[in-house]
Order: structure tokens, then C-alpha cells, then sequence
DNA sequence: AATCCTATGGTACGTCGTACGAGTCAATCG
DNA sequence: CGATTGACTCGTACGACGTACCATAGGATT
């Protein structure tokens, strides 16, 4: 509701006086807006993680005051959400073999959504929290348009859909989770260890020490692509 | 590493001298233990959500001092971790027809996982950013048995139980999302109508709209497993 | 009687999100 | 030209948070 902008105002006046200067400060900062705020938060968001962004460290990082960010931003969330957003654009270059190859396309597609998740590994865990953006959207639409060409059945599409998005999800999910306890990285090899005698088979087919993500990841994209092709 | 204990000490005295009782309290609340803080944080997750719990709360709907729940628990995350496992227990009958139906087996304790995490909706936005807990490995561990039961190459083994897994935590994840997006209901709607020309594809399949999860759920979990059947 | 362990909780500190309102500056209008 | 308006910035302050520190009390052990 708030935050009406234009984006105008191309460059401010550059401190031509210098009376007025306190110290040093050579930086030229360019004029707030949302998009810099959001690129600056996902700079922050992967430097420090979630909890790693606040609005003053946001302002800090902008050389702005603090509740300068709210003119632009409604609140807290709403960066979290805009930070979100943008990192799930898609720039799905359209070849002209798109139409022959579907499963090469929806696997694309589906590889480059889990990759820039991962590029950001906050992202897997703020996604569940937050409502369903125009670039998550998109990439909805895309698959199914992808799965419609390729003969789904109209009764089966959206089951097809969202069985695809959640295995993407949770794929991802799970990996970013992993990645982020790199703080107790000893306290899981012991607890490895010391569970083994309570969870034999897992500890035996090495599940959790498995390291080939992106072959699993794919493996399993093709069962369940098998699972929903038209036989 | 903090917090020894033993849970003895069935019950308190039971105030017995009437001097000191400030006013009319007429709660006996029973001693402080780690049980009852995840009891209770479990409570006031399922009514005010994940930001809905504070120490200070928490300590006030045990009648407890706030510093007194860190005897108990090492802090906050803690608290977080121990309610997230505590929901996620499974109490699978073992029944005598488990060995020759086990496709049934997998999906009972694939929908029970799910529904569990739907019981409490905080769950899966919590799920991401934590260690795997004993009752996800219990479980874990369960699948890996049925599967490798059901005749699934050792090799396919991690495959199979991580697309599972991955399918189970997107399903729900997703599902939990939108049963928290109540307080934008109207939003939602609008947004809805107001992109569909921009969506047309997901609009005209009613995606969004489509309000049977648990039958897309059990389905999309069909088509999985007809992938990942051993041919 | 002295000591120790378990358990409770009051006070206080630093940090957070953000409401409020005063400030600056350019554009517009009379 | 001065007055007004609207876009934008930001200092101050408030209430709520997690939790470190420390004082306390009572039962068990010596």
C-alpha cells in the first residue's frame, strides 16, 4: 500500500560544498530504492543468513539511516520477500527445439530452480513461510506449459505439476539444510557414529554421508518423470 | 551439554502453609522439566505460530520464572529443535502383512509424516533449518527397510528413499504455506484474478484454486512409485 | 553442622523492528 | 518571486526480545 516511487532522480549533487563534510567519506552514494535495497539484502542474506539481516545492518550496508528504508519497504517481510523473489528469476532461453524435447526442457528448467536456490541456501528456508511470487509464478506457468505440450493428460496436469514442484522443493529444502550446519559439522559426524547402532540400514547404505547430490537429484527426477509420462 | 537432569521429584509440597500464598492462586503446578517445556511450546506454536513463541510466554503459561526454563533447555533453538521432533514421532503398528504389501507400508508412513506436519503447520517452515532430529531418522531408517524389503537395487537405494523424502517434505512445505496465508486471504484473491492474463496456462487449470491436496498428494506419490518400482 | 547439587527466578544489558515526527530539497503554482 | 506541496531522509524513542549473571532455597551427602 505505502511505498508509492517512481525511481526517478538520476544522480544527487555530489557535496559540492565542503564545509559540511564531517571526515573522510569519499563514498557517492547513490539514492535509495527498493531495488537496491534488495539487492543489498541478499548480499547480507548471503554473507550472514537469515539471521544475519537487520534493518540497521541493511541501512549500514547502504550508508542510509535506518527508517530511510521504510519509505521504500513496507516492513521486515516484505524484504524478505522482494530478497526471495529475486532470486528465483528464471532467463530460460527459448531454443527452437523446446517443442521436440519436453523432458530436456522441464529438467532445465527444474536443475536451474534447485541451482539458484543453493546459490542462495536462505532461500530453501524462507520459502515455506512466504506466499508464492510472480517469479515462482512464472516458472509454474512454464512447466506447465512444458508438461501440456508433451501430452499430460489435462486430469493429470496439475497433479503433475506439483508433484514435480515438491520433489524440486524438498530436494532443496533438504539440501540447504545441510549446507547451513557447518556450525556443528563435528557434533553431526558424532552423533553419526553414535547412532549407527540405532539406525543400521541407513548406516549401512551410507545415507546421510551420500555426498552425490546432483546425481541423486537428477536420478530421481527421472524416476518420477518416468512415474508421470504418458505411457 | 548444559542442562543434566533426571525428571525426578514426582510431586511438589503442595503448599501447605496458607502465609505466603499471595492471592487466590489455586494452581499446584507440578515441577519444571523438559517435557513440559515441549509440551508447552508445542501448545503455543500450534495457536500463535512460529513467532508466537517467546521464553517469556512460554515460561508464563508454565507458571514459571523466565530464567527457569534454562535449567531445563540450553535456549530458544533448543526449544525449537525438541518440538519439532516431539511432533514428528511415528507410531507405526508393526502388522503381520507388513512384508507382503510394501507399497502400503511406505505410503502409511509417508501420509502419517505428512499429516503430522499438517497437524502443526509450523513444522515444516521449521523443518529446513534444522539437524535431522531421532524421529526423522527412525523414520528414515523405516523407508530404507521397506524399500530395500520391496526388492529396490542397492544401488537405486539412496535414490529412492531421498525422492521420497524430497517429495514428502515439497508436498508439505507447500501445503503448510498455504494454510498460513489466511491473514492475506483477500490479497491472495485478488492477486489471483489480477494476474491471470499474465498466467493464463495455471489459471485455466485452476492450480492455485484446486483444493484437493490430500488426493494430489497420494497420487503424485503413485506416479513416484510406479517410478521408482523395480521393473 | 558444613558442604554440595539441583532447581528457581529477579534484574539488567544489548539488540531488535518500527512508530512518530521533524527535517531537506525540487517541482509546482499563485 | 515567495508559498506550497510532495517525495524522500533520518534521529529519537519505545516496547519486546534472548539470555548472562547472580542470589537464593531446599534436599542430600558428608
Amino acid at each position: 500500500m505505502a511505498a508509492k516511487h517512481t525511481g526517478a532522480r538520476s544522480e544527487r549533487s555530489q557535496r559540492t560544498s565542503e564545509w559540511l563534510q564531517p571526515a573522510g567519506e569519499p563514498r557517492s552514494e547513490p539514492p535509495l530504492s527498493r531495488e537496491r535495497i534488495v539487492a543489498a539484502a541478499v548480499e547480507l542474506l548471503d554473507a550472514h543468513g537469515v539471521d544475519g539481516l537487520t534493518m540497521r545492518r541493511l541501512a549500514d550496508a547502504l550508508g542510509s539511516g535506518v527508517m530511510s528504508l521504510y519509505w521504500h519497504v513496507d516492513n521486515k517481510e516484505n524484504v524478505f520477500d522482494l530478497a526471495l523473489d529475486s532470486v528465483l528469476e528464471y532467463h530460460g532461453q527459448q531454443t527452437a527445439q523446446q517443442a521436440q524435447d519436453w523432458r530436456a526442457e522441464a529438467v532445465h528448467m527444474l536443475e536451474d530452480w534447485r541451482a539458484s536456490m543453493l546459490r542462495h541456501p536462505w532461500s530453501a528456508s524462507l520459502l515455506p513461510r512466504r506466499a508464492l511470487g510472480p517469479n515462482i509464478l512464472s516458472r509454474l506457468e512454464l512447466l506447465s506449459k512444458t508438461l501440456s505440450r508433451a501430452g499430460v493428460a489435462d486430469a493429470d496436469l496439475n497433479v503433475a505439476i506439483w508433484s514435480l514442484w515438491n520433489y524440486v522443493m524438498g530436494a532443496t529444502v533438504t539440501r540447504a539444510s545441510f549446507d547451513l550446519s557447518d556450525e556443528d559439522r563435528a557434533a553431526a559426524q558424532q552423533r553419526l557414529t553414535s547412532l549407527s547402532e540405532r539406525y543400521p540400514t541407513i548406516e549401512r547404505s551410507r545415507l546421510l554421508l551420500d555426498n552425490d547430490w546432483d546425481g541423486a537429484f537428477r536420478q530421481g527426477l527421472g524416476f518420477l518423470l518416468d512415474g508421470l509420462s504418458p505411457r
